[in-house]
DNA sequence: TGGGGTTAT
DNA sequence: ATAACCC
């Protein structure tokens, strides 16, 4: 068994039956019993144990280690414990246990299953029923945590929150229940004292800034205002799809899959200023962010098939809106992007000042306030042909380079690689 | 605030 | 291409 982890964390679990209401599931006391007294749910959703780990003040702690280049380490090093890993942001990881879990379960034995204890807090200081398989698997979710936790702090010497619930909405919201470096875990019965527990709906992950507007404008404040609003007339106003979306998120349920986030999907640089009026500034910027942005996409391997600039004008209100303007890499300049980016940089400003004069009418006076600079549409090396005719025919590329026999030679001088 | 990212339409 | 969302 596992001992409970060293660390200014709290004895877990209590005795108080948790007062809430029922948390969306079918009542676990209709399910079944197993062979070993286990109750399973019956039909329903799968259901699932997912950790959100949440790193303590990210930048100070990796700058105190003086180890600038740390940033998708942690990603790195929870893969190792599942492949299902989701980014958000630099700090936070969501990853789904449920196969691990599902696999120690059937390794315990019987004896060891009622011995079981939770790793760092219950939420609500709720009862922890043994013979509740839902609460078996969230307990061995919150070892697994624990274990996350400790490797974190052994390999990259970080600290952080975990949470585990049985989604992405309530592991997250439980992640931040006990603050620095503690873990929590959320049992069925107290979702609803934990999404009741938040202020105001616009703290509820998935509910930004304009929406939150909205359901203000429609007199909704609180969760609970969210739950009982009329499901048509938020449909009406918000549109189906978001509404529903929400409307669930309020209700603590959430069905959204913990995506594997893999590498970066694209690469940009922004830079913002007071005041930026002429063509020659324009430039001047876009040639500093474009050379650090080749930089990195160097060291990624992979090249970017597209280009984007987008903007940000001046004006007193509307803050955030942005324009863009983007077009497709020429390939040959794809082509030498690997290799000393001196030459692609001024080609590539050019396509990007053609961009800008597309979207900004530099005859009149323009006053912008953010410049930034994309690159995505990211492909591993030499797919440009992919799906084409050349890609079948090169040897390089296709089905020949595994089995080792070059049937025929290419001429395939503006090959790379 | 600023400098990243993502997805859906 | 835009508009949301996340940190």
């Amino acid at each position: 068994m596992e001992q409970r982890r060293a660390g200014p964390e709290e004895e877990a679990g209590g005795d108080e039956a948790a007062e809430a209401g029922e948390a969306g599931c079918s009542p676990v006391a209709a399910a079944p019993e197993e062979p070993g007294g286990l109750v399973v749910p019956e039909g329903g959703p799968p259901a699932r144990v997912i950790v959100h780990v949440d790193l303590d003040c990210f930048y100070a702690q990796v700058e105190m280690i003086s180890n600038p280049e740390l940033k998708g380490k942690p990603l790195e090093l929870l893969e190792e414990f599942s492949p299902v890993v989701e980014r958000l942001g630099f700090d936070e990881n969501f990853v789904d246990l449920t196969e691990m879990v599902e696999k120690r379960l059937q390794q315990l034995q019987s004896d060891e299953l009622s011995a079981l204890t939770v790793s760092g807090h219950v939420y609500n200081n709720q009862y922890i029923n043994l013979h509740d398989i839902l609460h078996i698997r969230l307990l061995v979710g919150s070892q697994i945590a624990a274990e996350m936790r400790e490797a974190m702090y052994n390999q990259l010497g970080l600290t952080g929150c975990a949470g585990v619930a049985s989604n992405k909405l309530l592991a997250k919201l439980v992640s931040g229940v006990f603050k620095p470096n503690q873990q929590t875990v959320l049992l069925p019965e107290s979702s609803q004292v934990l999404i009741q527990s938040l202020n105001h709906v616009k703290e509820m992950p998935g509910i930004g800034y304009k929406t939150a507007k909205r359901l203000e404008a429609l007199g909704i404040s609180s969760v609970y205002d969210l739950q009982t609003f009329s499901s048509k007339i938020l449909e009406k106003e918000l549109g189906i799809s978001v509404a529903q979306r929400i409307q669930k998120l309020s209700f603590g349920e959430d069905n959204s899959p913990v995506t594997p986030s893999g590498p970066p999907q694209s690469f940009s640089e922004e830079d913002s200023f007071k005041k930026c009026s002429s063509e020659v500034e324009v430039k001047n910027k876009i040639e500093e962010l474009l050379a650090s942005l080749l930089n990195r996409v160097c060291q990624d391997g992979r090249k970017p098939h597209t280009i984007r600039l987008i903007i940000r004008r001046y004006s007193s209100e509307n803050h955030c809106s942005r324009e863009s303007r983007q077009c497709p890499i020429p390939s040959h300049i794809i082509q030498k992007l690997g290799t000393g980016n001196c030459d692609v940089i001024t080609p590539m400003v050019d396509i990007l000042m053609k961009l800008f004069r597309n979207m900004v009418n530099v005859k009149m006076p323009f006053h912008l306030t953010l410049l930034s600079v994309c690159l995505c549409n990211l492909k591993a090396l030499n797919t440009s042909k992919k799906g084409t005719i050349d890609y079948y025919l090169t040897p390089s590329l296709s089905t020949t380079s595994r089995s080792g026999k070059r049937s025929f030679k290419m001429k395939d001088s503006h090959m790379e690689d």
